[in-house]
DNA sequence: ATTGGGAAAATTTTT
DNA sequence: TTTTCCCAAT
């Protein structure tokens, strides 16, 4: 191999992959194999040894974050700024492609983005329209509906509604996408989709796109959807009948394709290598995170999993410390072992923002919370409400959109009365129904109406004020810089006025983030120049940021603080010390995915995925009891902790938990009672038989001995305390 | 137009 | 249990 500054720092397979001729390639990049530095390191490779123009490179990225690393990387390498380059994510590559091309993709100019919010409550309305029980067709599940077709490249002409279900949802979809069309919005589904449609019927774009990007590499393969994948299909020339002209490179790992549910394909993986010609394939397997026991355990349970392309992680280190479990009485104490382990940790000297707690579904993290704020332990959750996603926020975006764009139904609707100015339902109803009736936008409609005093008076003068309020704004403000045009309407809107004008804590956050989306405009400027093509004014991009990459906004607080997630959130990312909670059948794996086949070997990738994030050590935890939605359930410990070589593990033994907590809660266990407990040979959940009372679960145990009690709670009779030693219980 | 009560639902998430 | 949503009453 030669040797080059850019290879230096890289193992063989690494290298490998860096300086490969070959025309197509696949990257099977394991959990902290260095995926993203062989990416990094193949681009400036491409462009410094091969000479390739930056012009004709482009990388697709899943997040926006990993698109800013990617970028901001190989700048670093190289030197200098790479803005010639396509790196992006699909969503954003596809929206360019559409502005520069907007004739041919058959959209107006000013066409605006539809984010889920504003797409389910245009679904309702259409719902609502159709006079369809909002219960038996809910807009959650049209809006599944919807983007899950276009997922798949499906237009409601593709489907044949044969079954009722099928057919009532046709109909919404087709009547949503003429609203949208006529509104000039389109949602994040449509932009992928009429992406493709752009390069498939339009051969002049297809084949200019082909010529100029001659690499393609897409990370994060195995989350590619269909018409993802279609779309690079069309780009690179590869088709039923041609072999593909360009240089493709795909980056994936099949073990840990965790959004199988929202239509990510891991097959697509193998289609590639049915659809590309001579695959050079290459695996990273050599890990540089985690010690060797959390890697072979990983490899274990992942081996479990059926289909897989075959792939097992090792390590040059050392073995490092066992694997924690942890059995917990119930949730309660669940956390407060966590917390009190990250005590530890802390006293040691470690960082507390080394440390991530990960759990399977979001309404776990209360406990948590509520332990860790009991030990005085800082703590940060991602995934929650997204700066542009906040109802404020969205307000002062809707009143730029009708700025941009006067067909912009869903912002119409949402800040047309907002503040109030007296245009309430009725009138509100009047414009839609003028509007359906005559085949126009609601902002047409309005000005019709009110020109030909179908609405007069009252209504009409509010109405036709606030035509004049938009059309006034857009006049003034036009030559302002971004920031002072927000700042403006605002204010001139009356919506600062209005939440000014409400109390409370939540209030005042809002007024701080109407001010802060000021500051975010003025700073837009500073990185707005990738999105300066042709048809892109300031405040479309900036539309266009705000609805496409509004996710890294939580990335920055600069306590140091334990970092709360789920386990999708935390793909990507690693710590030092990582807990899993609520490792336990039904939870993790979840009910729903016991349920349905095929989604038990997701979960399990999920599992592989949580435990790869951990570099030095892993404790995972388990409890009896769970309180869920108000009931309790008795888990037993999952089944992947099962699969996992027992010489991994470490069984934490019971701590005694009364030094902290009152002695008055021995009812539920007294230090020593968990062991003397499980002596009894009965445990939590357990389903026993009793002469009289029949049938029932082990509820709860106190006591020792001859005097221990035991709580069932009987099938139709209830629940009893009994006396053990009296109660000639069976198991069953 | 706002508020409050009652019913129903309640994984995982990016764009 | 908690949150969210809808309708009804003010």
């Amino acid at each position: 191999m030669t040797q080059h500054l850019l290879l230096a720092q890289l193992n063989d397979k690494q290298q490998q992959a860096v300086a490969a001729h070959e025309r197509h390639m696949l990257v099977l990049a394991g959990a902290g194999s260095g995926k993203t530095r062989v990416l990094v390191h193949r681009i400036a490779w491409l462009l410094q040894e091969q000479r390739v123009s930056p012009h004709s490179i482009m990388a697709v990225t899943f997040t926006n974050k990993a698109a800013a690393e990617m970028r901001g990387r190989i700048e670093q390498i190289l030197g200098n700024s790479v803005r010639a380059m396509w790196i992006g994510t699909f969503h954003g590559l596809t929206h360019r492609l559409l502005r520069a091309h907007f004739m041919d993709a058959k959209l107006p100019q000013n066409f605006q983005i539809l984010d889920s919010d504003d797409q389910q409550r245009l679904l309702k309305r259409i719902i609502k329209n159709k006079n369809l029980d909002e219960k038996r067709w809910p807009a959650k599940q049209a809006q599944w509906f919807i983007n899950a077709k276009k997922d798949e490249g499906l237009r409601p002409h593709h489907l044949d509604g044969f079954d009722f279900n099928e057919r009532t949802f046709k109909e919404i979809y087709e009547e949503y996408q003429i609203a949208c069309d006529r509104a000039g919005l389109v949602d994040f589904a449509e932009l992928l989709l009429r992406a493709h449609e752009l390069l498939r019927d339009n051969a002049i774009v297809r084949e200019h796109y082909q010529r100029r990007f001659r690499h393609i590499l897409v990370d994060e393969f195995q989350d590619t959807n269909s018409i993802q994948y279609a779309w690079i299909k069309l780009l690179s020339g590869v088709s039923n009948s041609a072999e593909a002209t360009n240089y493709v490179t795909i980056v994936g790992d099949d073990d840990q394709s965790i959004y199988g549910w929202r239509g990510a394909k891991v097959e697509n993986i193998q289609q590639f290598l049915r659809d590309y010609p001579n695959v050079l394939t290459i695996r990273l397997e050599q890990n540089y995170r985690s010690s060797n026991n959390i890697l072979q355990a990983a490899n274990q349970v992942i081996a479990n999993n059926n289909d897989r392309l075959g792939k097992e992680l090792w390590t040059e280190d050392g073995s490092g410390d066992a694997i924690d479990l942890y059995a917990a009485f119930n949730e309660m104490d669940e956390a407060r072992y966590v917390a009190g382990q990250i005590e530890q940790w802390h006293e040691q000297g470690h960082a507390l923002q080394d440390v991530a707690i990960l759990y399977r579904s979001n309404a776990q993290s209360r406990v948590i919370e509520e332990a860790l704020l009991h030990a005085r332990i800082p703590y940060r959750i991602y995934g929650g409400l997204r700066f542009f996603d906040r109802q404020e926020v969205k307000d002062a975006l809707a009143y730029l959109r009708l700025l941009a764009s006067r067909n912009d139904d869903a912002a119409l609707e949402r800040v047309i009365n907002t503040p109030t100015r007296g245009i309430g339902d009725r009138t509100l109803a009047i414009i839609r129904d003028g509007a359906r009736a005559r085949g126009t936008t609601m902002w047409d409609a309005a000005k019709q109406l009110v020109q030909e005093k179908i609405l007069s008076g009252r209504a009409g003068n509010s109405v036709q004020a606030f035509l004049d309020l938009i059309d006034r704004l857009e006049d003034d403000v036009s030559d302002f810089p971004l920031g002072r045009q927000v700042d403006t309407i605002i204010k001139s809107s009356g919506l600062m006025a209005m939440y000014q004008a409400e109390k409370g804590e939540k209030a005042e956050t809002r007024v701080e983030n109407l001010k802060e989306l000021v500051n975010a405009c003025d700073n837009f400027h500073a990185f707005d120049e990738q999105n300066n093509d042709e048809n892109m004014t300031p405040l479309n991009s900036f539309l266009a940021h705000a609805a496409l990459e509004s996710g890294d906004e939580q990335a920055e607080e600069h306590q140091d603080a334990v970092q709360l997630m789920t386990l999708h959130s935390a793909k990507g990312l690693e710590f030092p010390l990582v807990f899993m909670v609520g490792v336990e059948e039904g939870l993790f794996p979840s009910q729903q995915s016991l349920d349905e086949s095929g989604r038990l070997a997701e979960e399990r990738r999920l599992m592989y995925v949580g435990m790869t994030r951990a570099m030095q050590k892993l404790v995972i935890s388990y409890a009896e009891q769970r309180r869920i939605y108000g009931q309790e359930f008795f888990h037993k410990v999952s089944r992947f902790v099962g699969e996992m070589p027992p010489e991994t593990l470490h069984h934490v033994r019971l701590q005694s938990r009364t030094q902290h907590h009152s002695p008055a809660l021995g009812r539920f266990h007294s230090g020593a009672s968990h062991e003397t407990f499980e002596q009894t040979g009965y445990e939590l959940g357990q389903r026993v038989r009793h002469p009289k009372f029949g049938e029932g679960t082990v509820l709860n145990y106190e006591g020792v001995g001859a005097q221990s009690r035991i709580q069932i709670n009987f099938d139709g009779v209830g629940s009893k305390w009994l006396m053990t030693a009296y109660a000639r219980l069976e198991r069953c």
